[in-house]
DNA sequence: CGTGCCTAAGAAATCGTTTTCTCGGCGGTA
DNA sequence: TACCGCCGAGAAAACGATTTCTTAGGCACG
């Protein structure tokens, strides 16, 4: 019969008429003992449905089998990417993942991160708003760990990451060929990392185009910032808009459609990212493809080799491919532009 | 400076010129210590950079602050929503939420189940295709536990679920009141309790409206299935089709896109859950909608009274709710049907 | 002035393992 | 036959905390 009471190693020792570490050994297999006591062990610990506790042995170990991950929030389908990339294949070498998002709580990021990673054998940071000389102040404490997404050459960590910054090019370019000359910018989070990237990446794709006009708008992260941009993307008169992301670009999407603002027709509109409903908006979204599951993954490879010593694999840096949809066109002429053309 | 080695409580005692309990109280607040003394362990403490270790306290404490949530599949919306629940939920006291997906490994569930259990305080246990019989089997050595979308009465644990039973039921009259009569319902896994459930629903249906045909088709649980569909659903003759869920009714939906059939023209389509992005399908998507976040917070709420010993909350059973959006519309007349009229 | 209680801090037990360390016995060789 | 070495199993230390148990000292009261 099952035991009420949660079995321990010296109850099993008892009933086999061992010591403990006699149990220890066989349950572990590490050094040989008699066959006829180590069958007489098995039988006691199947009897008593005994399992070891993985707190005892973590303690005496050193490591708990598990690995955590931060992330900002768990509602975007990115991270959940991730996450999931990482679970799989943590899963693979038998380790769980202890997971937390920090929502928007940027304050208390680096205690949670802490606290995270000493109930864990190593994390996985994703916190693309947490200050740069913060983020390199916590680094030393929280090893072994991997980045994702922050590119400051100083971080001692691996570092996986998508270049943003190259990646949004290729959208821009595809925008100009389309003869867009008016563009607008949802931005992210104006701290985060992610969104100074793709700053860069457009500052360099205007300086090389002069002909071209781009307006900053204020953004978000999600479904309703793009929604609540709409009349701010209108007043600008831009013909293209680069939203921060598949979220902000699906919500801005709506916005337009209940405005019965034609996209592409009277406005040619990209995501990043490419989650996998992108391809399910009316109409599909234009955007830059992130492996997200593969990061994930490959965070786990990095970790992987940190924890059992091997030489630490080369840093991971994506680029974004880009994924032409529906949403985006020819630019408008003049005459038939949308709704904003102010004569 | 920060000790490059864990500092322990006994480093802080003896740079506090104290014994490890002493300090243990100061840091727990326990009894009443000295204020000079405390403000000399606080000191030693800071200095040392030093924090419990959280697996010795759990090891004497008997518990880990952590809970644990085993999903089928981190790659499904509303599993990621209950995840999300849960775990903000949860956060808010102080907990952490260690968390595995079973994939398609149905036979080690249970196995894994135990191991997520007891490397945590409980466990909220989401496992739609583990037999009835094993899922009675092992509840008893997973409590403190919690169970999501299984209506067993035999099941002692509290349970979270939504009335697929019912909830699949007003879809299925929307259908009607639109003048279809013949129907298919794309199943999902065959032998998962979710499945059957809106089975049952939908003989209930069958049995109040003779006049109505119904289709059982092999579907699945994501896009690719849905996809994959598409020429069944055509073969049948069906002019409205009931999705397992929203996943494979927009896999379905794209499926039909491509062949030409409009929809809702052409054909109606139902998907299941609600899912963020079923409104931003083309066009919108007709779904009953299951609070999954909220599902989540509620595991958390059941399982934190199992904890501190409250009297339990009662289960929780939701109706999905019904949400009419352009996926369905009248059916077509005879003349004007599907492609898969045969003459 | 002595006894008794209460408080505050240290000593030691505990949580459940793993892993040295130690010791007894056995076999092989000189 | 005596000794050395090895092997298998138990004893004990360790992991890093918390908490009971103990004890010393101070204060109040008789």
């Amino acid at each position: 019969m099952a035991a009420t009471t949660r079995s321990t190693i010296v109850a099993v020792a008892r009933r086999a008429n061992v010591s403990p570490s006699t149990v220890s050994r066989v349950m572990n297999g590490h050094t040989t003992v008699d066959p006829a006591i180590a069958e007489r062990v098995r039988a006691a610990a199947q009897e008593l449905n005994y399992s070891p506790s993985p707190l005892a042995r973590s303690l005496v170990l050193g490591r708990t089998q598990t690995v955590a991950i931060l992330v900002p929030d768990l509602a975007n389908p990115t991270f959940q990417g991730m996450l999931r990339g990482l679970s799989r294949a943590a899963a693979r070498s038998n380790y769980r993942v202890l997971v937390a998002d920090s929502l928007e709580t940027v304050s208390e990021e680096s205690l949670l991160a802490g606290e995270l990673r000493r109930s864990s054998d190593a994390i996985v940071l994703c916190a693309p708003r947490m200050p740069a000389d913060r983020l390199l102040e916590v680094m030393p404490s929280l090893a072994p760990a991997v980045v994702i997404n922050r590119d400051d050459p100083r971080l001692a960590a691996p570092t996986l990451s998508a270049d943003y910054e190259a990646g949004i090019r290729p959208l821009a370019e595809h925008l100009y060929d389309l003869g867009h000359r008016r563009l607008a910018y949802l931005e992210g989070n104006p701290h985060s990392s992610s969104n100074t990237s793709r700053l860069r990446g457009l500052d360099a794709f205007c300086a090389d185009h002069p002909d071209v006009s781009l307006d900053r708008l204020p953004g978000g992260v999600a479904f309703e910032h793009g929604y609540a941009a709409a009349d701010a993307v209108l007043a600008s008169s831009a013909t293209g808009v680069l939203a921060f992301n598949d979220l902000v670009a699906m919500g801005l999407l709506a916005a337009m459609h209940e405005r019965g603002v034609a996209v592409p027709q009277d406005l040619s509109i990209t995501g990043f990212d490419d989650i996998t409903f992108a391809r399910y908006t009316t109409p599909a979204l234009t955007t830059a493809s992130v492996p997200d599951v593969e990061l994930g993954e490959q965070a786990w490879v990095r970790l992987h080799a940190l924890l059992v010593g091997d030489a630490p694999a080369d840093d991971v840096r994506v680029l974004p491919r880009l994924e032409v949809r529906g949403s985006t066109g020819p630019a408008p002429t003049r005459a038939s532009g949308a709704a904003a053309s102010s004569d």
